[in-house]
DNA sequence: GATGAATGAGCGTTCATTCAT
DNA sequence: AATGAATGAACGCTCATTCAT
């Protein structure tokens, strides 16, 4: 019967070494060893190596909407729900640094520009985003900035993502007050 | 004799080829063909491809400053000289996108986050840098935000490389009002 | 209790698998799914790949020798008894295309030429072979050639195989002129 | 520059392989291992072992041809000029064993099976066959029996492959009797 | 100085076989 | 008796680097 914790403890071998050195440095055989698995075993639970890149991104991105949605007032204004999305963000990425050092190797990559390109340009009507529609509804309102949707996203999430970046390789220290201080500014790069 | 331009082959082949397919997209040999070139003569010019990724690496930023600074107004109010070189920068991007590319490329290395280690963390005092000296400044003046300063680099700088990037994967159209209303915005991150 | 159907089932989808894609098309693995049973049981019926192909081997010949031999009659002229042995070969593998596709298989695998050089060199005086008295009587009736009994073979086994070979792969079409002509053709090639 | 006999040597060792193996007893850094060069050399002969299987046969293919073809007598009779190709090739294959295991292989294999049917259902009325002119004109002239050209090629080349595989294999030993006398029996299966 | 043929360690992946359940 | 998850040696192939020319 197929132990779940394999995969488990596949899946945290993996996320460590590309979370570390990258796609290619993590070769199948050290990603194994890590996990204390036979090479072989890896291709029970992902087909190949591109597959196992992707479903880890799709597990962490679920982890963390599901985290920073929790508490989400959808009706509460604008700039309380942004504030509320981006410190529950920042908070995750705090929480599970490896996370957030995989998830930038993976928009680095082939696969996760195809993936955002997807998610952008792809008639994603039908899918709900949370950002998106807090966007659209700020825009309405007027307390956001008239800029195109691509635009927002990236002045809002830019700069969260480079301090993150920072405090996780350890080039500064984030406390609750700036935590706070960095929320502030990403806000004030899309408010109006 | 070492022809110069030999060299110069070299880093544009290289160049080309990493930021269009990254580092792994790059095999020596083809980066040797592309250059019309000798796979050996590569090694002629850079020991080996490391040092062959963060000279390239030099290159780029040398270059970049240079432009950058050009008309660059030391005695300018914080705000102008923000303003300047934002801009400089954002149209430099857009006008070498390879550049671009690249950067990230190295960004998101080893060889990118041991460099930038080196400039934050190391007794870089000795170094002139127009950034940090403009931030500086600006705290003394208390225009900009009272954050450190590797955070008023990310808030500044993240939502800029976060535009340019979705410039150049086509998500977005950067015409003139769109350029100075992004620096705006990354300006809106930092002032006070 | 071994029940004798699952290995009936293992020697079925081993076949269909190993006639359709050559060795190498038919894992263990794969076997076992089409046949049903899990992986290790295979090796509750069969020591390994290479006893199961061998097996298999073995029951093919048999069946195929149980169906060429029915209505054989020992005592009818050497030619009518040649026609009729390789009729019912011929019919048999029109019959049974996988069966014939596994025989040329294994004939080309290091098995079958071991398995051919036991039958040809070995002592198997004592076994008996309907082919081999057919033609050692017809030399003595002096209606075969006068070669030796291994080159009788091959003259008169190879055009059929061949003939076989093209039908099934879809080549040509033989309807019971063709057939019959075949068959003649083989004869020719051995009487004197 | 390219050493032309390291190209030689491949070829030899993974002739010798493959005739005795089969494909799959032949892997690429046993060949190489025999050939005294490193696995990678290969690559620069041969895009991959596909294409290395299928030039090898190319080679065999057309060394073979030009030694049966070297003094046909394209006015001669049906008969002396079956005779005359038929012993070539038999010569052929007595003299290089290998190439007859290797293309017997060959034959037995997926690349060998789309081979034979581009060159039997494909539009090969422009290339030139010698075998196909000899059989068609043996039809006009009703020296051959009135079948299928597909069924002619194996009612003749049947018999000649069988009995050269017994030679090879040591099964029986042709001297220039036992030759001439199975190039006859060959004759005798097509002949009208 | 320049070359590019040669190398072989290392990659992602497969699969015959084992063994705990 | 039957299973199928687990294994790891072996496969085809790539590519950074070397070195004889």
């Amino acid at each position: 019967m197929t132990m779940p914790n394999k995969r488990e403890d596949i899946v945290r071998s993996a996320m460590e070494l590309i979370a570390e050195h990258g796609f290619h440095g993590a070769p199948m055989a050290m990603v194994a060893e890590r996990a204390g698995v036979g090479a072989g075993t890896i291709y029970r639970y992902f087909e190949n190596k591109d597959i196992l890149i992707v479903e880890m991104y799709r597990e962490i991105e679920a982890k963390m909407y599901s985290q920073i949605l929790d508490g989400y007032a959808n009706e509460a204004p604008i700039r309380v729900r942004f504030i509320h999305l981006w410190t529950a963000l920042l908070r995750y990425f705090i929480q599970f640094p490896l996370h957030f050092r995989y998830l930038e190797q993976f928009r680095n990559s082939p696969y996760g520009v195809a993936c955002r390109r997807d998610k952008i340009l792809g008639n994603n009507t039908g899918e709900y985003n949370v950002f998106r529609e807090l966007f659209e509804q700020g825009a309405v309102q007027q307390v956001v900035k008239d800029l195109p949707l691509v635009i927002l996203f990236s002045l809002s999430f830019g700069p969260l993502l480079a301090v993150v970046r920072d405090h996780i390789l350890g080039f500064v220290e984030l406390d609750e007050t700036m935590i706070n201080r960095t929320i502030e500014a990403c806000w004030d790069a899309v408010k109006r």
